[in-house]
RNA sequence: GCCCUCGUAGCUCAGGGGAUAGAGCGUCGGCCUCCGGAGCCGAAUGCGGGCGUUCGAAUCGCCCCGAGGGCACCA
């Protein structure tokens, strides 16, 4: 690609020149403005003072090595500012990029490889709601945010596993239980049980002679498995917390942290020496009651993922938990893993309004809305893109009243607006009769029209923004670039007709494989947001 | 008190240490003989405050102010 080739002619001139060509140094980006040329690089600026050089007569001498052995494309070479080096290239740069999209196509293009070397098993655990109820609008940011990283690693070439983990044993879960025997039996639920209404209609559902415990955690799990299924979200994996009980896991987790010797007993409990990593206070393991906190069944989970082969483990947490997050790499660590191949992403809360005002949980009833309410009131393609047009990292705010507005509040529909309109002039072209030529025997250099060229400079960004959305886990980034690339089809779609009278037929040819790139960039970057793409609204 | 995230336009949010900080909504003003006007074009308003690092800071560091979250032998 043309970065690739700007970047090798930057540093065999910088080698030509007597400057030490620092890889990391040599930058090269597509600047704001457009008289700073199609790409930039500051490569003199960053050099300059180690190499001893003046910046600006460093950039000059650059541009002249470069003017006399222009690479590929390039035009003309010029300095700016402090000591910018600009590329003005010819608009054929871009039909290349047009042609290497049409080429690659859906599947193909901007795949970058971000896997070097290992086997590239990540293992991607979001969700994991208690099954004790159904899941919430913040379950629905982080499920989205899950899947969609998922997807993005995948692109990048990594073998990503999607799992679920069931805390599906202690007390949770035995309050679960009591609350639906108690509405089932008519009672009121017990005093610290759960008092929403979805108790009274699931023990309704319940057999009388069910066990309440099984029942109810299989009745959570359909819950959660078509709600999710509703936003297009599956798992490989739904991994249960008693399980790793049965197998004897949990015991061998604490054999293997006591042999590590970070373990003591103290007060009749068994605490985990954390603060010998990082964490703020040591944790206990087993109660002096003899149970098991929380900790040790987590512990023993990410054991086991290790186990299983991944190189990696993300897990995708509420804001709520970030404090967990020193004790389980203090814990890893204590196991032998490396505390790096250990990521945790942390969504930030979600606050649901209507028409800008707080929805707020019923205190009395324990009622919420639910996320199955949420995609019912907005619809599975507004809701996921809307929990992914925003960074994970701010908070949110929800407001159901716009989202579910067919109108411009709600971004899915601009830029579904403009997938369905690539395609309206596809079929319009077909029934006009329009006989469609290969790419290459198509001029493609009759695509100069700002609109034109501004839908194929966002085409050829895609491969940098998924690599960075990938390694960043932030996926907002490529909701923002298919918005982006949505406003070009809407002002190509304006400006530039593709079957008029007044379209020469060439230029029509050409703008048809134009459309047909736009669609592999729409088509690639919702796949990655999960966000369907109709070919008609 | 300590830890995490955040503070950018009236509102909701983008913004990889670069050059004159962007988009949508809202407001005001334009554009419907042609592929879907659910669209396009134009105008106005801004980096919470301070000090540093740097040739260059919305971006990195420190302090202050403000918002949310977390600091159990609960999960």
């Amino acid at each position: 690609m043309i970065r690739d080739a700007l970047i090798e002619a930057l540093r065999d001139a910088l080698v030509v020149l007597g400057v030490d060509p620092i890889p990391e140094l040599i930058n090269i980006e597509q600047p704001a403005r457009r008289e700073h040329g199609d790409w930039s690089s500051n490569v003199a600026l960053a050099t300059a003072k180690k190499a001893g050089r003046n910046p600006r007569e460093l950039a000059q001498q650059l541009a002249e090595h470069l003017t006399a052995n222009p690479p590929a494309h390039v035009r003309q070479v010029d300095i700016a500012g402090p000591g910018f080096v600009n590329f003005h290239l010819d608009p054929s740069w871009l039909h290349a990029v047009l042609a290497i999209v049409v080429a690659e196509g859906t599947a193909g293009y901007a795949r970058p490889d971000l896997n070097a070397g290992s086997t590239g098993r990540v293992n991607v655990e979001f969700v994991s709601a208690n099954p004790t109820g159904p899941l919430h609008p913040g379950h629905g940011r982080n499920a989205c945010y899950g899947d969609s990283l998922a997807r993005l690693l995948t692109r990048c070439g990594f073998d990503v596993s999607r799992e679920y983990y069931l805390n599906d044993r202690g007390v949770q879960m035995d309050k679960f239980a009591q609350s639906l025997l108690a509405r089932k039996k008519g009672e009121d639920v017990p005093e610290d049980g759960y008092r929403g209404q979805y108790i009274i209609d699931w023990s309704a559902e319940m057999p009388a002679d069910a066990d309440p415990g099984e029942w109810g955690e299989a009745r959570a799990i359909a819950d959660h498995r078509a709600v999710l299924g509703a936003m297009g979200i599956e798992f490989d994996a739904w991994f249960s917390e008693r399980s790793l009980v049965d197998s004897g896991a949990i015991d061998a987790t604490l054999a293997d942290l006591r042999a590590s010797g970070h373990v003591y007993d103290d007060g009749g409990a068994v605490w985990l020496r954390t603060t010998d990593f990082g964490d703020d206070k040591d944790r206990v393991l087993v109660k002096s009651t003899g149970e098991f906190t929380y900790v040790l069944p987590d512990i023993a989970y990410h054991r086991d993922k290790f186990g299983r082969g991944f190189d990696r483990l993300i897990d995708v947490w509420g804001a709520d938990h970030h404090g967990y997050v020193a004790r389980m790499k203090a814990a890893l660590q204590i196991l032998g893993h490396d505390p790096d191949e250990f990521h945790v992403a942390l969504t930030q809360f979600v606050t649901l309004l209507r028409d800008g005002v707080e929805v707020k949980i019923s205190k009395r009833t324990g009622d919420l809305v639910e996320l199955r309410d949420l995609i019912d009131e907005v619809g599975a393609d507004a809701a996921r893109l809307t929990f992914l047009l925003q960074s994970a990292d701010t908070q949110q705010g929800f407001d159901l009243a716009k989202v579910a507005a067919q109108g411009m509040e709600n971004p899915v529909f601009y830029v579904q607006m403009a997938h369905a309109r690539l395609h309206a002039i596809g079929r319009k072209a077909a029934e006009v009769g329009v006989a469609r030529q290969p790419i290459d025997a198509v001029d493609l250099s009759l695509l100069v029209h700002e609109r034109e060229i501004e839908i194929l400079r966002t085409l050829a960004e895609l491969p940098d923004v998924v690599a960075l959305a990938c390694r960043e886990r932030a996926p907002h980034k490529i909701a923002t670039w298919v918005r982006d690339l949505a406003g070009t089809v809407h002002g190509f779609h304006h400006d530039c007709y593709v079957i008029s009278d007044q379209t020469p037929p060439p230029l029509t040819q050409a703008r048809l494989w134009l459309v047909d790139a736009a669609i592999v960039g729409l088509a690639i970057g919702l796949d990655l947001l999960g966000v369907s793409a109709p070919d008609a609204l």
